[in-house]
DNA sequence: ATACAATTATTGTTTATACAAGTATGAGTA
DNA sequence: TACTCATACTTGTATAAACAATAATTGTAT
């Protein structure tokens, strides 16, 4: 369905407008199909950052590298991060170099749980991105990029 | 910058989980541009709403036509209605002819408001989408509207 | 050494969101 | 009529997010 289809728009929008506004209608209709995080107690951002520690192989990172790499910044990553160490999926301490700093870990239970759920994440892309080709997710993929490449004027 | 130097990404990713964060990705990119909204003491949920009943032109729109036609689906749309209507950039009527109805529609504040935002948001819609053509951009959006075509498998 | 600024993380507070339960009205039917 | 079910919206409650303020540590300059 057409993006303006699907939010009943009443007048015909130009290209940069739909386009901006799918982006965001087609990230909401993504995160409203990834129910699967909900039965494992887990939300996305959650997910998100076990993945980060578990890209760490062992290496410690610390709170500002996760939050870089999150997909959704969150400004409250501290909290995020106690519900992963209360539900013994993360390991915290600090960092003897430069006290500062947390060392966070992934702990088995975490690796366990991602194992799990590996699969399932990765069933749910191929289904959400089933009707797409790889070339046209190629294309979809560096049109993106190409959006988000903004931080100084065209004209110059 | 590709999505993977966005987050950092320690291992090189397939197009089709790529593509289902870069639209996560992308999104919050957008949110993240889009203060203009804070400068006006409005959400962007709230924005929506008034150009959603703007585009009744008159005719009464119910909470579930607003909540039917929002980009982002609030659960709650009837207190983020509660603030425009503390705001006075929407009346709340109940409708006679069914009383569990209720008839919204936008006060001329809210259009004087929303005349304000317009350039604002068009302008910012060219900014963030600048470095795609006409042709890019309707890519984009096809490419989008396809993804969310979901509602039944492919092979059947 | 001391003062001052910068870095890193946490906490307080306010506001928003999710989801279930509740309320009021209307529609259908025996 | 009275009963049940469906519809349309609202409210309660628990959780999460935004944003500024704070605390602890480190770096730097005098």
């Amino acid at each position: 369905m057409s993006i303006e289809k699907a939010i009943k728009a009443t007048v015909s929008m130009e290209p940069r407008n739909k386009a901006v506004i799918n982006v965001l209608y087609t990230s909401r209709y993504l995160e409203g199909t990834a129910d699967h995080f909900k039965n494992h107690e887990l939300t996305m951002q959650q997910y998100n950052v076990l993945r980060i520690l578990r890209g760490q192989k062992g290496k410690p990172a610390n709170v500002m590298t996760v939050q870089e790499r999150m997909i959704d910044r969150s400004s409250n990553t501290t909290r995020l991060i106690d519900k992963l160490v209360k539900k013994e999926l993360v390991k915290r301490q600090v960092c003897q170099q430069n006290r500062r700093k947390i060392e966070l870990f992934i702990t088995p239970n975490g690796m366990e749980l991602l194992a799990t759920l590996d699969p399932i994440i990765e069933a749910h892309n191929k289904l959400v991105t089933q009707r797409l080709s790889e070339k046209e997710l190629e294309t979809l993929n560096s049109l993106l990029d190409k959006m988000r490449n903004n931080d100084e004027p065209l004209n110059n």
